[in-house]
DNA sequence: AAGGCACTTGAGCGATCGTTCCAGCATGGC
DNA sequence: GCCATGCTGGAACGATCGCTCAAGTGCCTT
């Protein structure tokens, strides 16, 4: 098979199963599929690594890597003020749901669930990376300090609005609602707007590029595209070959039909 | 294998696969496992369901079962105050981290996380689920609502308990610290508090029983139990066999020594 | 007493799992 | 030219997966 000359087998195998294991978790994923999709083999793989987790630490140092220059500068550089690029993080991840039919959230959440208790290392390294996507809010906060109370740490601030994230994004999932997830932003929002001391200024964005869902403040969210949800579900498409699914070779479900 | 006389096999593989689901996960939970630990035979379980995902269906449903009678009625019990019963909830779970040494989190999260994409079906019952938590949460504000802002809805309210929960508990998992739980819940809190009308009462909660952690408001947890925490990670003891762990027959990870 | 039915026992099926192994290939230093 | 080294290609391994099935047990009905 011949591949983009311009990248490695390991960066492939690594790309692969990056995208793989936070779409249908570690356990779910197996080597043969992550081989198929990066058009590798057995042999090259564990050239380079040893073992599937070893695979997945891999794929979480370059998750560290690319935080800051994917994930945040972007964001930074839409916007200036610090607590508006919070928020602006945060509508990241709500087209990252929008733009994905719910099927990308958070990527470390959903490993983080699955492998904290099995996999000491990973968690450790899991950990790390909470801290540092925490690290760069808390960094926000600190540069709006003076719009904050004085005994406000903005580390304990940061942890709030990651675990409001997680947890916004887990009920979306499940729900399948963009709902779920501004109804919690917009109060997270509704909070820090409380926090702010009398007489400094709330956000004032660059105008050029505006988000959605900022209309709202603390009132709640309408689901302005359930249409073209609905409409992107429909046309779901796999990129990569789905790992092969059991199925039963007898009776199904009785009831429901 | 003789058994509890008073229990039916059936129920026997529902409790166990509920609790296996639970501390593993789905797909890392073999029936294999389910079959050793409840003392079942493969043909009695495929005699009850006719698949896996039958087994978690069934589970789940007694989640619902359940849900009332075992998880608000106690701590409904335990407070009068409807806010302080919303926190009172919250304390449940802390407690559950503290006791289980983080093993058992939020028996639906993990799940919601899990399958919310592979598995339609599950995913329908787990937003259920996460409604009949959140209606109960809505009802208790919905009571308070003479203390609460007229236009406050109560369901958002319980919406953002529910993500603050969920977020938080994954922290506390992955960091293996009530800290992240804490700071989490008391921010909360303090949103709560700033939304009571002036005049209102706090809550007067019974004075018999008092829960740990509200003597911190907004201002940070200690992490009083640290130590405690450490010695009951030391003797912890697999309760259930777990399922046999592929482990790699050759070279293991080079560095870190 | 006999037959029906719900349930149990436990061996075993094919598929897939993560992993192993080794022959082959390209490149670079001598 | 030749060997060492880094990597590839791909068959194969043993274990485990979810699941099947047929014979057996014991209670219920008639």
């Amino acid at each position: 098979m011949a591949h983009d000359p311009e990248t490695t087998t390991r960066d492939r195998i690594v790309a692969t199963a990056m995208e793989l294991f936070v779409l249908q978790g570690y356990g779910a994923t197996g080597i043969a599929q992550i081989l198929a999709a990066s058009g590798a083999h057995a042999g090259s793989l564990y050239h380079f690594f040893p073992t599937k987790e070893d695979l997945l630490l891999a794929t979480l140092e370059e998750r560290k890597r690319l935080l800051r220059p994917e994930v945040l500068d972007p964001i930074w550089a839409r916007y200036s003020d610090p607590i508006e690029r919070v928020f602006g993080l945060l509508d990241g991840y709500r087209q990252m749901l929008q733009t994905t039919g719910f099927r990308h959230g958070c990527p470390i959440g959903n490993l983080a669930l699955e492998l904290t208790e099995s996999h000491p290392q990973v968690r450790k390294v899991l950990a790390e990376l909470f801290d540092l996507w925490a690290d760069a809010v808390a960094a926000c906060f600190a540069e709006a300090r003076g719009r904050l109370p004085a005994d406000r740490s903005p580390a304990d601030l940061a942890r709030f609005v990651l675990v409001t994230m997680e947890g916004a994004v887990m009920l979306a999932r499940t729900h399948r609602t963009l709902d779920a997830y501004d109804t919690a932003v917009s109060q997270l929002r509704d909070y820090v707007e409380r926090l702010l001391v009398d007489g400094s200024e709330w956000h004032r964005p660059n105008p050029a590029t505006r988000t959605p869902n900022q209309e709202n403040r603390h009132e709640v969210r309408t689901d302005r595209d359930a249409g073209a949800r609905r409409r992107q579900r429909a046309r779901r498409h796999q990129e990569v070959p789905a790992r092969v699914v059991r199925r039963p070779r007898r009776r199904r479900r009785a009831g429901q039909g």
